[in-house]
DNA sequence: CAAATAGTGTCTATAAGACATTATTGG
DNA sequence: CCAATAATGTCTTATAGACACTATTTG
């Protein structure tokens, strides 16, 4: 016999770099519990129409921030009887990464950008599936190339290494930095192309191998000492 | 308005190392569908019962194999559509790790061994499961003291490098083996206590520090050069 | 030319691996 | 004493970081 019904619902960690902070997008809620309270973009499955959990996390992007296909992953689920005043609830997180801009140019109306740190008052257990989601982002960066999906499409090398810095939240060798960059063998420097401006020498600028847009590249090794 | 039933279950996956290979418990199931083909032990979450699904897991574990508080972590949820002809489901699916001693000294009746390679005939989605358990298990085992869970409670250095070299499947330098462990600096040597009976130098025998009995302890860097 | 930052060369420090040596047991 | 394996010392190699130097731009 088939449990008492048990609400399910998927939630997205959308983060972004402003600065030299993460930020997370929050969005308005629209019904209760909590409504009008900013909380995470999220809502309940869909068994007609998302083919899976991450289908519907895809959906949830879409919907409530019109952003189509950002780097997205499960994080974990969490889940109990005390996290939602409807009942005994479930909710499979995701998270996302997305250069900042793409929702600073067109805001989605009832969506917030907040720094990932002192967030108060989130509903739920929305404040621990962000904590879980930066401290995913902050390992994982470590030894991959995930904070390449904080930049636009192009970038130089100074400006990944500050994303880098900003997400590790301390310094990196510079040389060292370059020759992991050159192991990793993702990046493709766009010919001709530099970036110009200042008064100083120009920075070539890079994008992505096409073969690294949809999946990381990971280093056997940290890129600093430190680890988590 | 909540959405149609979404059937919600655990799954764990338990491994043990026999020998050289890692194996996972099957159990036999006792109801449609798949009635009698062996499977991951899983059931229903009991919303009155368990207060989240690692309670849940735990609960799964003592019911189908008796086994108590082995080392338990969330491997992820896994979704959808099609993974069930009931209908559209979520599992969240576990891992544990344990000695294989405490499986085959008292064999849970239904529960049956086997290698984690060459899985055959799972139903579900059941064999994506054990694979990304598997996945999980070697990956966290470079940098971590994740294997410790795999040995009795007592063991020498050379024994717990054999379950390191089984678990990642590769030769790791004697010295530097050593060298991690000590840096790692979760074991203690047990007073006077050696691994004799053979005809060669005694063995010190070591066992996990308290402190790490829950929760692993983990290296900055890879135990070995490769990685994934 | 001065200031600023990009990009590189090179030396040093640290960690990992290879290999050899000593230690301790049973037969 | 021999075989076997534990345990450790030490040299070599690989990787990471410090630091300095060169390159190229604007004003």
């Amino acid at each position: 016999m088939p449990q008492k019904a048990i609400i399910c619902t998927v939630d997205v960690v959308l983060l972004c770099l402003r600065g030299t902070v993460l930020n997370v997008a929050l969005w308005r809620r629209e019904r209760a519990p909590f409504e009008g309270s900013p909380a995470l973009p999220g809502g309940y499955i869909h068994p007609e129409e998302d083919v899976d959990t991450l289908d519907a996390a895809s959906r949830m992007l879409r919907e409530k921030t019109g952003i189509a296909s950002p780097y997205l992953e499960q994080l974990g689920t969490f889940s109990g009887a005390s996290r939602d005043p409807r009942g005994w609830s479930i909710s499979i997180a995701y998270y996302a990464l997305l250069p900042a801009e793409l929702i600073e140019q067109e805001p989605a109306p009832g969506l917030v950008l907040q720094a990932v740190e002192q967030l108060k008052g989130l509903p739920f257990d929305h404040k621990d599936i962000v904590q879980a989601a930066v401290q995913r982002v902050r390992n994982k960066s470590s030894y991959s190339s995930l904070p390449v999906y904080l930049c636009g499409e192009q970038f130089t090398l100074p400006r990944l290494q500050a994303v880098y810095e900003a997400v590790l939240g301390e310094p990196i060798n510079k040389v060292s930095f370059r020759r992991k960059m050159e192991e990793l063998d993702m990046l493709e420097a766009v010919e001709g192309a530099m970036e110009t401006g200042r008064a100083n020498r120009p920075a070539q600028l890079y994008r992505l191998k096409h073969e690294f847009q949809q999946c990381l590249s990971v280093s056997p090794r940290s890129l600093t000492a430190a680890a988590g």
